[in-house]
DNA sequence: TATGAATGAGACTTCATTCAT
DNA sequence: TATGAATGAAGTCTCATTCAT
């Protein structure tokens, strides 16, 4: 049986999480410290601790946190009218997503590049089901002659790198073009682009 | 003026750059330790250090070496011939490259997610050029109808994030296909599908 | 504003300044290690860097308390009565701080030797003003015929060699004598002595 | 037998006991590094350390140089003539000799902040004897009237003190008056005031 | 004689975690 | 629930010394 939490508890576990999700955002599991997490959140280490028992424990739940809403926001994907639709509808997603969650995507890249050692679990579960049923749509979608007879999964890859190579390399983007994550106008014809690149890539 | 370096420092400064770009490219610069890279050198520790000084010293260097590689990759990039041509070839050149050069890639992309401290003054140089005279190539494709009419930089972007997400993602592409980087025939078809997405997507 | 300092802090603080000070008495800064002082101290040496950030730090402290008490005491010194009167009871005052502070005098003395790095500043405000005004009453003395003509600066030195001498030289007095700093009798003895040579050395 | 020692050795000891001379004033033995000293020396570390086989070993060899050049020097003073001619000679050659060997004078002064580990077998042997030799000729001098009746070794101590006061302090006492040890006028002075004060001190 | 290369021991400092309140 | 105090382990870097040439 969870304990009761109390309302204190419910804001100061997000409020961690919040921080934390920055700060192994940028340095990742071993780079970061619970230090600079304690001072993001305005909170005492030992009182943090008292959340989170350990660093790891932490680290878990913040990977956890961010790859459920990743996985949420695929599941919102419906495969619902014609395959120009569909694309277009999961790239606007994705897009959305990445920018507003773009320091758990980060957090994310950092998983993996260390090799994935405490997501390889979970990526193996979900996201594997998640990808098998779509290359089975994008299959039929070839099948009805509808797009051009690629591999799916590199379809899929291509979407998914796109799509977060925005948000994850936001600071070389900034540097290259003087644009930031928050400029709206340059992320809607980001998006624009990369729709209209990728659809006219597939369809027949 | 250069000291002149002997066979050994010469060989054993090698050494040490390969094993610290490895480390690095897993746990960024904080997360790395000079166990680590020592150990992967099999070196000890305060030999390490006696042919760098410091842990940043030799974080430069192999930033430095990483980034001077792949900009002789983007640079042997020879505009000629058609549009369909000069693309296929550099997307060519840049898979390959990262693949071939994925722990430098990573070390990269670690660099980027920390807010490129150490990379910004680097990247506003070289890199902005090479960008600025890409996107002058590009829309001179599009004035003459050869493509269609695209912001270049976001197919910039797109080429970028495609051939790198094959070598920084590795670990989740393996987890999701059971292929490796090792894995030439794997490599190859998504090369192939790749091209073919982007070219379909931007050739008239 | 400076942060309220709870008991254990002020109780540890003192401490540790106090081991300090004897262990770098001995070694001067470069050849202590906070080892040292952590044993002397009775505590671990995480958590002397608890109350002490680093090394220098809690050598700086170190130096300006002792400074501070030997301000303190020349500005004791009053000017009342006759040179004899004054001079008398400024050796006097001087041999017991040495006495009492000699751990201290003996910082000092290798800050001195190390060519003061930490501590020009601080000599050359409030000792500077210090000496200038002592000049000048010896003067008036010259002038008044109480003492003799010499070089007020030297008469200073003087006294301050000499009786900083018998705190920073014990070890060799001791080997010489065989008597220590603890040794009351002696210590008087050497006062009188001293004090009796110097106000016949000056005084008309 | 000694080893024959080439030209080269004798010059490059020589250089090396120079240098480390200087580091070991400053730093004392603990505080001194071989890089420092052989830098200083012109001179690899190994090199260094091929003419003296450990710190230690030239530590020792510094030590007792310079003991013995001071013992040199003490044993020089002629007890001929007066009372007023020899402590004014014994002055003079104290004065001269602990400016030309500051640097000798301040590796003594470490050595006895540290408690003289290495010296004390040193001091107790010749030292201790020319101390009580010194002691009977004042006696004699009590004796027969020339001087006050004071305890002789606090006179040995203030000329000690004093005289090396100069030549150890040379930082604070060129805080405080601009004038360096190289300012032949200042220490004219400063030893005519001295000799002045002392002689005036004790001679009847 | 001279020095580049190498290293075990140890220095300063940081960090995750615990304890006591 | 919150935090000041404390620490063992580990991290970066230095140093005296040795080895090989």
């Amino acid at each position: 049986m969870e304990k009761q939490k109390s309302r204190t508890q419910v804001i100061n576990r997000q409020k961690i999480i919040d921080a934390a999700t920055r700060v192994f955002a940028k340095y990742g599991f071993n780079g970061t410290t619970l230090d600079q997490i304690a001072i993001m959140a305005s909170m005492s280490k030992p009182n943090l601790l008292y959340y989170f028992k350990t660093k790891r424990t932490l680290y878990r739940t913040v990977l956890e946190d961010t790859l459920n809403q990743w996985l949420g926001c695929l599941k919102e994907w419906q495969v619902e009218g014609s395959a120009r639709q569909t694309i277009s509808n999961y790239i606007d997603k994705k897009f959305e997503f990445s920018r507003d969650h773009a320091f758990g995507s980060r957090v994310f890249v950092n998983e993996i590049l260390e090799g994935a050692p405490n997501l390889k679990y979970l990526l193996g579960e979900d996201l594997k089901l998640f990808v098998s049923q779509n290359i089975l749509t994008i299959k039929g979608w070839i099948k009805s002659g509808e797009i051009e007879p690629i591999e799916p999964i590199h379809l899929i890859f291509m979407i998914w790198a796109v799509t977060q190579h925005y948000a994850d390399f936001s600071t070389q983007i900034e540097t290259l073009t003087g644009k930031t994550l928050a400029d709206k106008d340059f992320y809607q014809e980001a998006k624009k682009n990369i729709t209209q690149m990728i659809l006219r890539g597939v369809l027949k």
